[in-house]
RNA sequence: GGGAGCAUAGCUCAGCUGGUUAGAGCACAUGCCUUACAAGCAUGGGGUCACAGGUUCAAGUCCUGUUGUUCCCACCA
């Protein structure tokens, strides 16, 4: 027999046991047999990440689904992996280039500079899988993925090129949102807009010969009006009517721009009349576009004026504000400024404001793809959990522009595009061509851009599995199955996902997709480096362990709600887990058997227990098909914590220590039974210590990770002998309340009367009564004994008890209280009573409701017949 | 402008398809080193489930509205 510490340490534990499971070669997920796959693919976190609290919570999750797809006997992947992160990457290194040498990207060049990423890669890309295999993580890492691998870099391609031949990818001079920081273009999504304040310039542009007439126009961005081609109004608006045709004179920059008319234009708002950029704002692009307006790019990518800007090229865009602003206002052509709250486009990545440039990029177009991606979501084919985000996805598929998805980076996959230097034209292909597909010049040049970062996480579902090419890994794991992340990221990545699957799998990547909050710190506030308020998990799971983190992360929460992280809540699971360690401790001390075999007969306690731990399986099950983790968590908690180790085990130590040595090997096998099945019940959860527990105890199979789920089993369940043993379990609390109240020490040991109808259940009880009620001798009779007027009764339903406690009691506080309890029970009685004496609720309420009430006023009339009983005698 | 969430004990939150006298952790109070565990045991106090209507035999749970709060989408110069 193993002896085990006092005290659960986990740092003893758990990297022994991740290695004991990695040599057991249990991650790996085979193909076929007569097993059915279970496929998880992990949302890969960037190459250049540390484990943060969101993907703690994001790996629990997972883990928790996958140990129990294959616990219960599925081929089960979890597919690990991990991103390039373009933008986020190629920062990273750009500030260690700078800081530590000095140089740009540009002095490096594109070639060496890519050296230095994939070095970093090299350097720093295992850091967080190292973190995820601390929190343990169970993936098959022979088959983790980077999203910049060979294979992956071909699915791109094949991606590219073949939307690109179906018309579904083209370039186009649109309006980008452009980070001037970053230097590239981004994509709708990766715009934040934050509320800001600024102020509304109102501009005074001269009628062309009307010498003192105005127009009035409002801006938040007046140094655009350096690029401004036109002015418009609404066709509706009288103020304005003979306007329309007119041009006037744009200030500063002396251009004779046309006065038009457009629907676009709001009435109500300000005066009415907007000035048009169309090379620096989408609306006015359009409307650009309707009135032939021309497109004057004024900011270059750096966000400085350029040469369209007259004076104040070089200028950067708040200096060349502030410039403008001041010469209109010396020319008297400011109107009015006004305080303005607008929300503001900033870039994901920076924080920079975002500048809407005219720029020649390369776009998905949208429209054609989104059709089946939202069917499969309304047909269910694809679920989100909880449901209520399928909403929120319908309604951004219904709503897209185009995507676009060339960046102006170097880090990333190079867009397959080469320019001919003679002909001009494209050539598009999947090898790396030689010459232009046109004219068979060998002066091209291949485009300089890079795709979008989330181009290559769409493939991600197949990608990984072998796709461009026909594996068997992807027949057999695609579709897979369930997509765990934040509801952050269903724009971003989930929509796009399933957009590709469906278009290049045929097939949606994922039945059900399974949305987790956000967590924040214990003020709500999300966690961030900025505000130096985020707590490390691998501090924790250093501290408190991993499983007590993940319990952290998984109990007390509900799907798609954000939660609180709680240094606290760690501290209490990790008593958890120690509370399990010692109740293992326990049994392993009395263990005398070396097989877990149940015995022939099981007493009456046995059976209460087996038959709770039978409907906790069964709970637990329905509950983890429902994606309902943080309740299976907490009934097997309480589980443990209230039935097995509160009562169970007390109740077993009189066998135990009792001088029928069968009577105690009946126990401790009941013991080891109840103990192992709560292990596998507790293992997805909790896979380190329960694992490490499973070990030490007498065991079948390698390990525990790979047992099978236990499941309700009818042959276990004993209603009638739980219901029996509670009777007795209640009576034993009733004592303990009455000797706490009464402030009886422990060592006071006073016989026990008990008079009861079901004599048995009370007889066959003793050791237990003796023991858990800190009674002595326990008499059981149909009658209460002759003195009972003299003693402390204690009433429940089932029984009225007697102690001769006398001297300790107060006869009229003693009236007083049992007074206090017959009235509040024939309160309840009455409510009861007046349920059933409803004739509307007796016919129309389910039978079973109707009985359970019945059954519950019964025994309220016992228990009030008991007390009534008992204050009789007392006179 | 459109949409969604949340509002339950002092604090943080569970409460699944309506059905016991609404639960947990932490905190609080009282008594216990009872031979697994003081990171523990026993007992206890504490809630008009935001507000107002409605549906129902029955509402914390469903519907409508109100208030407060958080978030997502759109982006009007």
């Amino acid at each position: 027999m193993k002896e085990l510490p006092k005290i659960y340490d986990p740092r003893q534990v758990e990297s022994r046991i991740y290695d004991f499971w990695m040599d057991g070669g249990w991650f790996r997920a085979d193909r076929g047999g007569d097993k059915k796959p279970f496929t998880i693919v992990m949302p890969p976190p960037n190459v250049t990440g540390q484990l943060h609290m969101g993907h703690a919570m994001d790996c629990t999750l997972q883990d928790i689904l996958i140990r129990y797809k294959r616990m219960q006997g599925y081929n089960a992947l979890w597919l690990p992996g991990t991103d390039h992160a373009g933008i986020a990457t190629q920062i990273k290194v750009e500030e260690e280039l700078r800081t530590k040498e000095g140089l740009t990207r540009h002095d490096l060049g594109r070639e060496k500079f890519l050296e230095r990423v994939w070095d970093w890669k090299q350097k720093y890309g295992d850091t967080i899988v190292r973190q995820q295999r601390k929190m343990g993580a169970s993936c098959d890492w022979d088959r983790a993925r980077f999203t910049m691998d060979e294979g992956c870099s071909r699915a791109v391609r094949e991606v590219f090129v073949s939307l690109y031949e179906k018309g579904l990818i083209y370039k186009g001079s649109r309006i980008v949102n452009w980070c001037p920081h970053c230097v590239t273009a981004l994509s709708d999504a990766e715009v934040e807009y934050k509320e800001k304040p600024g102020n509304l310039w109102h501009l005074r542009y001269p009628i062309t010969g009307e010498p003192g007439r105005y127009v009035v126009v409002a801006t938040t961005r007046p140094e655009t009006m350096l690029g401004d081609t036109g002015v418009a109004v609404n066709p509706a608006d009288e103020r304005y009517k003979d306007l329309v045709g007119k041009t006037c004179m744009l200030p500063l920059m002396n251009r004779e721009i046309p006065i038009v008319a457009d629907e676009y234009v709001d009435l109500e708002f300000g005066t009415g009349c907007v000035k048009m950029t169309p090379a620096h704002d989408p609306n006015d692009f359009e409307v650009g576009l309707r009135h032939n307006l021309a497109a004057i790019r004024v900011l270059d990518d750096n966000g400085c004026v350029n040469e369209n800007g007259g004076k104040y090229q070089g200028m950067d865009r708040y200096e060349a504000r502030k410039a403008v602003v001041a010469d209109l206002e010396a020319l008297g052509l400011v109107e009015k400024i006004e305080d303005y709250v607008h929300n503001v486009g900033t870039c994901y990545r920076c924080g920079s404001d975002v500048e809407p440039i005219i720029s020649a990029q390369w776009f998905v177009k949208m429209e054609p793809l989104t059709h089946e991606a939202i069917r499969v979501v309304k047909d269910g084919e694809t679920k989100f959990v909880p449901e209520r985000f399928t909403k929120n996805y319908i309604n951004w598929m219904e709503n897209l522009h185009d995507w676009c998805i060339s960046r102006q980076l170097w880090w990333g996959h190079q867009i397959p595009v080469w320019y001919c230097d003679d002909c001009g034209k494209m050539t598009v292909a999947r090898e790396d061509p030689t010459e232009c597909a046109h004219c068979g010049s060998k002066n091209i040049t291949r485009d300089p851009d890079v795709l979008d970062t989330w181009f290559s996480s769409a493939l991600w579902p197949f990608s990984t599995l072998g796709w461009p090419d026909d594996t068997e890994d992807l027949r057999y794991f695609y579709p897979t199955d369930v997509l765990v992340t934040g509801y952050d990221i269903i724009t971003f990545w989930v929509s796009r996902m399933i957009f590709s699957g469906c278009e290049h799998m045929k097939k949606t990547p994922f039945h059900t997709v399974f949305i987790h909050g956000l967590v924040r710190d214990d003020k709500g506030r999300k966690m961030s480096k900025s505000l130096g308020n985020g707590i490390d998990p691998l501090e924790m799971a250093d501290k408190y362990g991993a499983d007590a983190l993940r319990y952290n992360l998984v109990t007390g929460n509900s799907p798609g709600n954000d939660m609180r992280f709680y240094v606290e809540k760690c501290e209490a699971m990790r008593n958890f887990a120690n509370k399990l360690w010692n109740a293992s401790r326990f049994v392993m001390m009395n263990l005398t058997i070396d097989k877990n075999e149940l015995p022939g007969t099981l007493e009456l306690e046995d059976k209460w227990i087996l038959s709770k731990l039978n409907d906790l399986a069964g709970e637990v099950n329905e509950n983890l098909e429902k994606y309902e983790l943080g309740i299976a968590a907490q009934k097997i908690y309480d589980f443990i914590w209230d039935s097995f180790c509160d009562w169970y085990i007390e109740l077993t130590k009189a066998r135990l220590t009792g001088d029928d040595a069968a009577a105690g090997e009946q126990a401790q096998r009941v013991l080891l039974y109840v103990l192992t099945e709560t292990l596998k019940l507790l293992h997805p959860f909790m896979p380190f210590i329960t694992e490490e527990i499973f070990q030490a105890l007498p065991h079948e199979g390698d390990a525990l990770m790979i047992q099978r789920y236990p499941v309700y089993r009818p042959e276990l369940a004993f209603p009638a002998e739980g219901a029996r043993m509670e009777k007795v379990m209640e009576v034993i609390s009733a004592i303990r309340s009455r000797r706490s109240e009464m402030n009886v020490p422990s060592q006071k040991r006073p016989h026990l009367f008990i008079a009861a109808e079901d004599r048995e259940a009370f007889e066959s009880g003793q050791g237990y009564l003796r023991r858990l009620a800190m009674t002595g001798d326990v008499t059981v009779a149909a009658e209460p004994p002759a003195d009972a007027e003299s003693m402390v009764s204690v009433v429940t339903r089932d029984a009225r008890c007697f102690l001769p406690l006398s001297e300790l009691v107060d006869l009229d506080k003693e009236r007083e209280r049992l007074g206090k309890e017959l009235e509040k029970n024939r309160g309840f009685l009455e409510g009861q009573r007046k349920k059933l004496a409803n004739e509307k609720f007796v016919s129309r309420a389910p039978e079973n409701v109707v009985a359970a009430e019945r059954e519950r006023a019964e025994k309220l009339e016992a228990l009030i017949a008991n007390l009534e009983e008992s204050l009789r005698r007392l006179g």
